[in-house]
This record gives structure tokens, sequence and C-alpha cells, in this order.
DNA sequence: TAACCCATGTAACCTGTTACATGATTAA
DNA sequence: TTAATCATGTAACAGGTTACATGGGTTA
């Protein structure tokens, strides 16, 4: 459901194929959702029955014909509609926070390596979305529209700012007992 | 396939019923996963099933039998490599985000009152877990497994500030035009 | 010549949600 | 007497993952 919001939202600002689509999730802040290609071909091809989009077919040299998707008035509606809508927020579901919370049950240095993995993948997410955000920050003056994104871009750094400052606490913790705060 | 190590955790900790379970899933930092009572009993069957947990039905007086759950010791090893693993971290998925980075497609009063009912559960959260936390912070000495347990909390309690701290900065920028930061 | 990119799909399977089902006890 | 709690499930469906399929063009 939410899958279809994203895929109009990604082509409100900009139409493109499905395949392009497909990378434009990948590049992973285009748009804050994932998606496999096998699930993006058929929410486009429910859209486009349901008449929120509309493709035109697009011939190539050399290269396979591709399918052009635009958002219709009707589907421009719904996205509209769907902004107003409050859901209630997703409960967390970390596999790490798990683990950390069972950590008297393995050895020390087991989590330690763990906790490592997790926290060299939080930066390396934040330093591939900074320096989206560095793009941003260099242009002179930014569109409204490019103004949203960065916004959401910014949720995206400080979302992986408190990871990495929950990683380095939970690192001091198991170095030696750290004193509680609140 | 979490969803089991959440359980084996859960019940590593306290032994309990299905139902029990259902209702420390839905305290919601009992454990840092969600899940249906429908989900959680067929996930209890089939780790029964697989020899990772082993139950013992409990007669009860005025009340339906219930079956109490308890970890074997291949559900203890099973979730113990687990904790060694190191996967990918999952991308985000937030619908608000997706709402915001097509801001400038709805009027700026839709998406203050949208960004104003994300911003309340937000602080909703923070206090729930916050009292929680105080609950530990008051204990005068923590049994390493409380500690753990502590700990994954405050990484609830960060992310709850990340996103509280980028809606109120979200506000801003709606209220009037903000400078961009890096 | 092997592997990858372009471009779009189908099919089987697993996970998760919603609805339905039962039946006794207890609190408002 | 209506609703909620205790306690455990089945069944239908929607969402998501993995594997399979095709076929020309380009890069190593």
């Amino acid at each position: 459901m939410v899958l279809s919001y994203a895929i109009l939202a990604a082509l409100i600002n900009q139409p493109c194929s499905g395949y392009d689509l497909v990378k434009r999730f990948n590049k992973s802040v285009d748009c804050f959702w994932s998606a496999s290609h096998q699930q993006i071909y058929k929410a486009l091809a429910k859209l486009e029955a349901d008449q929120h989009l509309s493709s035109e077919k697009i011939e190539q040299l050399n290269r396979p014909t591709k399918k052009n998707y635009t958002v219709t008035d009707s589907g421009r509606q719904l996205l509209q509609r769907w902004i107003g809508e409050i859901e209630a927020i997703s409960p967390i579901k970390s596999d790490l926070l798990i683990k950390l919370s069972v950590g008297h049950t393995v050895p020390t240095d087991t989590l330690i390596q763990t906790l490592q993995g997790y926290y060299s993948q939080h930066k390396e997410k934040l330093k591939s979305y900074q320096s989206i955000a560095k793009q941003y920050a260099q242009a002179l003056e930014l569109s409204r529209e490019s103004q949203f994104q960065y916004l959401s871009l910014r949720a995206g750094i400080r979302q992986q700012l408190a990871w990495i400052a929950w990683c380095e606490e939970a690192m001091g913790f198991l170095g030696q007992p750290v004193a509680i705060r609140e």
C-alpha cells in the first residue's frame, strides 16, 4: 500500500520507467522506501490499471523499448489525500536491539564484534547521506521542491547519528560499566 | 524469521505462555519487535516442532489451561549463533518522509497538521520509554541482564529524540524558510 | 567468451494482517 | 447484560523475497 504512494511521490517529481524507478529507489535517498524490481513492476501495473498512472512506450536504438510512467490527475489527488492522513507510527523493529537485550547470554567479544558491524554500516550510510546533503547545500538557491527533499534527507541523517551515538554508548558500556543516565 | 529470535530472546529471560508473550510484545519495550497473537502462536508451534522450545501445560482454577514455553538448549544455541551474525541494516521505510519529500504538492496547513500528528505520537512514545527508564534508574543495582535491557531501551529513547528534533526542524521550516545546515 | 547492463516480467514461497471462532470468568 | 479478560487457535488475503525467464548490447 505505502509502496504505491512512494511510487506516486517519486514519479510526481520526475516521470520515468520502471527500470529507472528501481534505480532511484536503490539510490536509497531519492525515496524513503525500498522495494525489489518485481514489486515495483507489479505496483506500476496496478496503479496504471486503476488510472493513477499513464504510460507511454518509448522506442530506443540498440535498447529494449521502455514504458515511461506519468502521474495522472487521479493519482495526484490520491497522493494528496494520503499526505493529509495521520497514520500510527510503526513500532521499532530492530534485530540489533533484540540481540543487545539478551547480550548477557553471549561472550562480550561476540557482542562487540556484532555491534562494530552495525556501527560501521550506520557510519557508511551517514556518509552517503551527507554527501548528498552537500550537493543540496552547495546549490545557491533551492526550489521549494528540493527544499522538501532536503528536509527529508535531514531526517535520515538524524536517524543515523542517533544510531551511531548509541553504538558508541553501548561499546562504552561493554568496555567498562557505564553510569546510568536519564 | 527474526520473530522467532525475538521470541527466543523474550523467553530466555522469562519463560511464559503465548498469551503472556503477546502482552509483553505489546508493552512494546520488553521486546524490540512487534507481532500479532496469530503470528506468535504460529511461531511458537514451529519453534516447538523444531525442538527449540519445550512446553508444559498448566491447569488453572476458573481459567483456561495454558501452555508455558521454555527455551531448550538447542534454542539457546540457535539464538547465540544469531547474535554473532551481522546482518545488513534495513533501509529506512517511513511514510512520513515520503509525505514530506513531496510536501510542495499540498497546502502548508495540511502538512503542518500531518507533521503535528506524527510529532505528538513520537513524544508520547518517548514519554513511555522514559518512564520505563526511570524504573531502571531508580534501582540501586541492576543485574547484568537488566543492564542490557536498559541499554536497548536507551536506543529507543535516542530514536524518538531524533524524530522529535527533526519534526521541530521541519515545523520551523514550514513556519518560515530555514537556513541550510550540514 | 564471460560477465554485466538494459528492460520487463512470471511463479513459488514466506511473512504479516484482518477476520472469524470458541467458551468460561469477571468487572461495570 | 454488556463488555472485557483469559487462552488458543484457523483461514483468507495482502505484502515482500527469492528464483526463474528472456534477449540484445556493451565492457573486460
